[in-house]
DNA sequence: TGCGGGAAACCGACTGGACGGTATGCACGA
DNA sequence: TCGTGCATACCGTCCAGTCGGTTTCCCGCA
């Protein structure tokens, strides 16, 4: 996959249609009409189908990963620092629903090694993501009677459900949004009583 | 699709492979195979291999649904009430994971009425659940500063999300997991200032 | 109890079409 | 004249669904 007006056409036209109609259900030929060039360009650029879905996920893993770390590399208290990530991350979500619709519903029509590394690229952001409420935890922050797998997967289901009931179109605001989960989630995690 | 072991053993063996396989990766064949019947006899009893698909939403739903008019019907104090909700549809969800799986994954493979059927019957649960935050939240119990469409997601989303980090295996207690999650929500929905 | 017959259950080879991927060739700029 | 970028026709495969045929089951009747 190189950089081609080709190329960025056809992923653009991909990520709509596979977010709108799911990955089995669109054909190469509807994807190269939809972005207004013919097969063989598409195979110029890109190795097969599976590996167009890769290169959705790819990009935003990495936009992702990219941004986790600026904003933790800043550094700062606990709680702003968590709050900070997850509604940055959130918004991303939200500015790249389509790519997201994909990777939630797609992911397992990946090819196994590639699914592989889509796996090893979200565990680094959920170990970073771990690590922040660790803290959390030994500064006495947050509370400790449930399990961290628990509590981030608990954050980690609402950017899977976005997708789901989220409109851009509709009433909601984005950074609205964004900070009333972020609210919600922040809000259960906190330590409310005595240490034990 | 009528009653009959065939009938049972291809749904069986349906959930099973779209659950780990996903629905479009599926044959019938390979259904049939590890039913242990054939063809034929599988198109006996269903119409379509999108028919086994409904099949799995249908009951799902349907018990969902029953159990969450049951506990509503018993009454009692609002906040009782929805912590009851809550836990009792996570271990639902528990129990009947793979069916879950396959559900998030694949409802958009359905055929375009199906879909719309199986929306309504969402729907009708959703609807049901709002009514009892809005009693909560006239009673004085929960916040009104997010709105219970917001609320309702952030509760949703961990249904959603439970198929991708919950293992039966795994070393987490499935009663546990569920008050665990329903205490987050309940937790984050409850008023703490006084009413404005 | 045995028999006839009709319907329901079941079998599995086959078909028709869709779809991912390829082979071949051409235009054009260096 | 050589390579890159692309067009187009084509191929092999796979698979949902069908269909003619066979077996099993059941029930009325002698």
């Amino acid at each position: 996959m190189k950089d081609s007006h080709v190329a960025d056409d056809v992923t653009r036209a991909a990520v709509e249609l596979f977010a709108t109609q799911g990955y089995a259900n669109t054909s190469v030929q509807q994807i190269v009409e939809a972005a207004g060039v013919t097969k063989g360009a598409m195979y110029h650029y890109f190795e097969s189908k599976d590996d167009l879905l890769f290169g959705i996920y790819e990009k935003l893993l990495s936009l992702q990963k990219s941004r986790l770390d600026e904003i933790i590399a800043r550094g700062g208290d606990v709680e702003e620092v968590l709050r900070a990530v997850c509604v940055d991350v959130i918004e991303t979500s939200i500015d790249h629903m389509p790519e997201g619709t994909v990777f939630f519903r797609s992911m397992h029509m990946l090819s196994a090694p590639r699914q592989q590394e889509v796996t090893r690229r979200r565990r680094a952001y959920h170990d970073e993501f771990v690590e922040l409420i660790d803290r959390g935890r030994r500064d006495g922050v947050f509370r400790t009677d449930i399990p961290v797998a628990v509590l981030v997967a608990h954050f980690f289901s609402d950017l899977h459900y976005l997708s789901h009931w989220y409109s851009p179109e509709g009433p909601e605001d984005k950074t609205l949004v964004a900070e009333q989960l972020t609210d919600l989630f922040v809000t259960s995690i906190r330590r409310t009583d005595a240490p034990a």
